[in-house]
DNA sequence: GTATATTAAGATAAAATAGTCTTAATACCA
DNA sequence: TGGTATTAAGACTATTTTATCTTAATATAC
């Protein structure tokens, strides 16, 4: 698995919370419903995003999350490093301490390409252009849905 | 973490069991010994192997393992599929059930263009291309340690 | 101020992964 | 046949990840 369950936990809900073009609070019970993700479990995962400023919470009634900055400028690889780490940025795919330029593992350069891909995509791919093509495949998903009723 | 750990102790061990010129069965001692890896646990994992097919094994004095097929008939891909299974291939990002070209998730495309690039190399990519490149890397490597040294 | 809604934090439990230890089975050799 | 080397298999432990439950802190509204 590439990513945590708790890292895409987190990405489905920043989405989420991106495609509610909404500029109020999100409670956290709201998301983790449509998400089907448990409650307490969701909470926790936010809660190291807020801490890592990408989202900012508020407590008491009308509270919530919502985004820290606009959705354009919180990248994918934003979220994921904010609960996985950076781990995919420095890690040998051979787990090899000190793999790198100086001393690569057998598998250093073919999986430094993809892996250089891989970073390029997370970076350049944002919170908002993630939602809109949510959207997109929403509706590609319900029109093939009553093509097959017809 | 891409791979299990187990799967990358089998790809360093197949590795490390294909650069050994030598038609031979090794003892699993050995491989532990030189990879720096608990015993027990690689025999637990190249067992695995065996019984996928990708070892062959023998017991008693002289005995050990070996490959059951020459080194540039054994992908990458054989190796992880044989211990992590084939989740690479039919998993989603997000872990969306269901997820594909019918019912993508707003990450589906992109990731599969990223996807299909790593399941090529790892097709592509045998044991033998794998051990001389392990070679030609740990060359270089005792190069540059003399070059540093002058 | 009190009741209520909400996130924050901590304690605990369950499941998955990783690692260790012991015993069994098998093969060789003397 | 008996001793030794080796993989196979199973029991057990430890660690990490995932999940749940409880309590605390904070904000609102009346």
């Amino acid at each position: 698995m590439l990513l945590s369950k708790s890292c895409i936990y987190a990405l489905r809900a920043s989405v989420l919370i991106a495609s509610k073009k909404n500029d109020g609070f999100i409670t956290i019970r709201e998301l983790s419903d449509e998400l089907n993700i448990s409650f307490h479990f969701l909470t926790k995962v936010l809660q190291e995003m807020t801490k890592a400023e990408l989202l900012e919470s508020y407590k008491g009634p009308n509270g919530g999350v919502k985004l820290a900055r606009p959705a354009n400028k919180i990248t994918f690889m934003d979220v994921v490093e904010s609960i996985d780490g950076n781990y995919m940025i420095n890690e040998c795919v051979l787990g090899l301490p000190g793999c790198g330029v100086m001393k690569p593992c057998a598998l250093h350069d073919q999986w430094s390409v993809l892996k250089t891909d891989i970073i390029n995509m997370m970076n350049e791919y944002n919170l908002e252009a993630i939602a809109k093509n949510r959207e997109l495949q929403r509706s590609f998903e319900r029109k093939s849905a009553q093509l097959a009723n017809l």
